[in-house]
DNA sequence: TTTAATTATTAGGAAACTTAACTATCAGTT
DNA sequence: AACTGATAGTTAAGTTTCCTAATAATTAAA
């Protein structure tokens, strides 16, 4: 359902002026919905470019977080700590990309409960081609000035914040508003 | 993985911060990842909110869309259009309502192939109380104000108008900004 | 050192999506 | 009137991500 779907009127905007006639306004209604929709478009746009790579945005991303460590290995709890996904979809995170050679489980040496994921080069290859696909692409968000995705980004910081996913930033490091 | 992080620091602002270095900023990049993670933190409320209903949101939307119905009932087909699900998903999405005793299958008397979803009394009733609830919730955005929701809003219209979800409203439609 | 916490895995199940095949029925055409 | 093609809904098999809970191994703390 990420496909098009070519109504002739807005379902949300529909639902939302019938919302009104009940129970009042609430843009927060209407804004949680569209939210949903826009992530159901996105997710499908970017799993799509993805296909072709066989990833999917969410093991796109750990590879990605695996590029960014000097060592090319994180320990499996750390990957879902960044990625803000639960230790049992890591597992099965990494074991497709194990199983597709673009990654590998080595013992943690530092602790011996740990294993590490490790990127191999096959990942380190895929995970340049597919950023390259990704980026030409604008991560479907095309239709944007680049203002307004650091606004948005912004303004999802601010929610981030108040469910309590790390202390609220500085004032410095919003700078680019 | 809805619940809070707590983490010393924002993933997604280092992730992009390491991003940058190799890639060049890209708020794209940024903007599509907290969305992301915004969408799994309000699903993770409003499930929440809801489970005490035995309703996830995508079941209540279903509800209060048939409670919009002067009948009360609509095709299994429309109502995956306005939510936007796919007919796989409605067929399993009424088959809990109507094992819940909220809705139940009639065939439809306008198409022989067709079949109705009706809402139950019991339906309305905990349509109802859920909305209460919900509403008190603001629906997870209590951080933000009005006029920051319908802003929000829009900002969602444009993305889906461009992925043809349906045709550009007109102009008297954004008059809320 | 005994206890408690942490790391990762496994298993079972919920929810939503996808593709595909299938039954009925409708609607347009010849 | 019959044939063809489209539509409505279901079913099935498989994917993804989440959840809870249990487990084994190891580490850290009292």
């Amino acid at each position: 359902m990420g496909n098009p779907l070519n109504l002739p009127f807005d379902p949300i905007e529909r639902a939302h002026d019938n919302w009104s006639q009940r129970w009042g306004a609430s843009p927060a209604m209407a804004a949680v919905t569209s939210l949903m929709r826009a992530q159901q478009i996105l997710i499908g746009e970017l799993d799509g470019a993805l296909k072709p790579f066989g990833l999917t945005f969410a093991r796109y991303e750990a590879l990605v977080l695996l590029t960014f460590s000097s060592s090319g290995s994180l320990p499996l709890g750390k990957i879902g700590e960044r990625l803000m996904v639960h230790p049992t979809s890591v597992t099965n995170t990494i074991d497709r990309l194990e199983g597709q050679g673009l990654v590998l489980r080595r013992p943690n040496p530092d602790d011996g409960r740990g294993v590490l994921a490790e990127i191999t080069e096959a990942g380190r290859g895929v995970t340049e081609e597919a950023t390259r696909t990704l980026l030409d692409l604008d991560f479907g968000l095309g239709c944007y000035s680049q203002e307004e995705l650091w606004r948005m980004h912004e303004m999802f910081v601010r929610l981030r914040v108040d469910f309590g996913d790390f202390p609220a930033p500085a004032v410095e490091a919003v700078r680019r508003s």
